[in-house]
DNA sequence: GACGGAATCTTTACACTGACTAGATTCCGC
DNA sequence: GCGGAATCTAGTCAGTGTAAAGATTCCGTC
């Protein structure tokens, strides 16, 4: 059986992620299986494993993609707008437009919560959304800044989950035409209207 | 290996699903495996198929039955208090008591989205949480209803996910002594001060 | 241009899992 | 107490994750 293609890959890291991404998209985070994205990539079934250590260690270097991504996306929207509005509904717009991230993120059970790069990563993500915060709370008469991040946080990712989940009745109801990133903005906007 | 145990258990189903809770709550969802179940059980590995049919079966049945524990929960707050506010703190107050049921139930990629017994059961908490939020929306002056249910329901379920996941900083961070249910009163009427 | 170590991938092997089947045991209505 | 139904056991199989050892290629250095 001599393939054409050649011994090394090239960049199989990438693609073994990319071919997570996929899979997740398909079946979820539980349905994944290594040696079905080695046969996505092209590659023996043991080979995702010189790269990621384990299973786990795949979805640690996904889940802090995601952070990475997410950090990038929030500190960009909060630098352009300068609205913890906007900020909020940037985190919406990550979590629906990379789900296979998102879903493995808040899934700590899944991954190597203790890994360097995963926490370097969520440590910026956390840092971008708290600075949102920091500028919301100078213009709030909120009794506690504090409970007002965590309502903000708790909103937009209870929101992000449920639309994900298919549990809210816009998303396969009536009204499953809506836009989710505009009825994210009316809940925030809701959430801070005084 | 003749065992005194009885050949029949008596209450297998049950006691699977005790055992799946538990089991859960050390390792989460994914790490759930249908013969350590078994043996937590006292049965042969085979034994919980019967019952459940397969593994995506067994979590369906986890799945109702945490959605029916939920609806009871808001459905008797509701009752008695009639305010929304501690249904919305009903709700994390379930999710927090039984995290095992509340990690299965937002994930239908675990289990069988159209069992009939499931969707009865799904039915009937949302059902208690709209009422909830009909009563919520007749006091509040609010653009649209459905934002407002929308932002309640995304508040308490995303405060309930992120305490479970332990990423608020509140958790594991230096308030870490914080009682759940208190932070989330604060946050749910943070949403409906006006 | 050639050498040699490092990086990358394959092959082989093994324990474990979920699921299926046939058979054993017990329960319960009649 | 008879007989079908319900419940559980035992055996089996394909598929999975992981580890170890070997094969192939890359790349800095001479």
């Amino acid at each position: 059986m001599t393939s054409d293609r050649p011994y090394h890959h090239g960049d199989l890291r990438a693609a073994v992620l990319a071919a997570a991404v996929d899979a997740i998209a398909e079946s979820g985070p539980a349905g994944i299986r290594l040696r079905d994205l080695a046969r996505r990539a092209g590659v023996s079934h043991a080979a995702p494993a010189y790269h990621f250590g384990d299973k786990a260690g795949l979805l640690t270097a996904l889940a802090a993609e995601g952070f990475a991504l997410l950090a990038d996306d929030l500190q960009r929207t909060g630098e352009q707008t300068g609205s913890f509005h906007e900020v909020g509904v940037a985190y919406v717009r990550f979590a629906i437009g990379h789900p296979a991230h998102f879903a493995v993120m808040f899934q700590p059970d899944l991954y190597h919560p203790d890994d360097p790069g995963l926490l370097a990563a969520r440590a910026r993500a956390d840092s971008a959304l708290s600075s949102g915060i920091d500028a919301l709370s100078d213009r709030q008469a909120g009794p506690d800044p504090g409970v007002a991040g965590t309502a903000a946080w708790s909103l937009v990712h209870g929101f992000a989950t449920l639309w994900l989940t298919g549990a809210l009745p816009g998303t396969s109801g009536a009204r499953s035409g809506d836009d989710p990133e505009a009825v994210a903005r009316a809940v925030v906007d809701l959430l801070f209207r005084a």
